[in-house]
DNA sequence: CCCAAGTGAGACACAAATGTCTCACCTGAT
DNA sequence: ATCAGGTGAGACATTTGTGTCTCACTTGGG
């Protein structure tokens, strides 16, 4: 009977995440509940942005701890987080996508500090010898970021198995694509 | 005096990607003109982003050709892709984000082809043994557009320079971030 | 069985964006 | 200098989305 709020959120970010400029109505049809329901636990659209973001936020920071990024080779961390990730795969594609000029200090603080944690795990990896140095820590969490993004529409679309996820990512992410052998 | 479609579609893109519920009249600023210019050059935002998405389609397409795919190497084609590419960064990350269920067949036709010759390239370089076969022609391609998103992104926000904007991909696309021996 | 809480559907007023129009202005060509 | 085409600014009606409210219905607990 009651709405579960994280379920609505979930459908709210696979919805936006394709078309941000959904209706507050199809925003609840897609969630299954009604537009006045919606509005009961949102106060509006951008009060649901908001709660999408700390979700989000919220959620990477769980999956990112799960990860223990500071434990083992730096290149099974990154394993480990991709796996961990999985799940927020359309609500992280929705946010980063959503950058419209993050005037609130309040998330802009909590992604930064996210930012941080990612870039922290390829700046070790780099320091153990793991990862290429030419390759800026900041960059590969931008392309972290955009790779799961990427996954989570292919996965979305039915262009790319849901089992095959983390695989697909992680590999290109530290392998990439050439067959090779030797650099 | 008289206004540049092409520039106006470009800002047009720049803004959209950041911020997709930006209005007609935001737009209109971002461009440097008034609204009703805007309005006479584009009968509706629909109108405005179907412009946009066939001038994408155009572009993208110019640029695989000049990038000629078939021709050497699949990895050095891959290098001219993305070079021919980087123009068309802030455009491409704003189509491949506003998926919005391609009602049009006509564009929809358009990104197929566009998508297929992108991944043939990664089929010919798997063929020719320069590629991975773990990692599907489909999914390279989604990563590429991935890729080059967000690179498009870092790029406008100051977090990537745009001199790197090219290697960064194509090194991380082709090479991985694991600094790498043998696999 | 009854009640309370929560919900969906719809009505409604309000706010915002859109689409159209007019008019003064500027600019480049004649 | 004049003129025509294109433009920016603003006014305006229309459309669309938003926020609030009511009411009947369902569901689960007492």
């Amino acid at each position: 009977m009651t709405v579960d709020r994280t379920q609505v959120l979930r459908s709210a970010a696979a919805l936006l995440s394709r078309k941000s400029t959904a209706t507050m109505d199809e925003v609840a049809r897609a969630a299954g509940i009604g537009r006045a329901t919606l509005h009961r636990h949102f106060a509006g659209r951008e009060a649901l942005v908001r709660a999408l973001e700390e979700m989000g936020i919220q959620e990477l920071e769980a999956a990112i701890d799960a990860a223990a990024l500071d434990e083992g080779q730096a290149d099974d961390a990154v394993r480990r987080l991709v796996a961990e990730v999985e799940p927020l795969g359309p609500l992280l594609s929705f946010l980063v996508g959503e950058n419209q000029l993050f005037e609130g200090d309040q998330q802009n603080e909590g992604w930064a500090r996210l930012d941080a944690r990612v870039s922290r795990l390829f700046r070790r990896g780099q320091e153990q010898g793991v990862f290429r140095i030419d390759l800026t820590p900041a960059w590969l969490t931008e392309a972290f970021y955009g790779l799961v993004g990427a996954g989570a529409w292919a996965v979305q679309d039915g262009r790319l198995a849901a089992k095959e996820f983390q695989y697909m990512i992680v590999e290109l992410l530290l392998g990439g694509a050439r067959r090779s052998v030797e650099k």
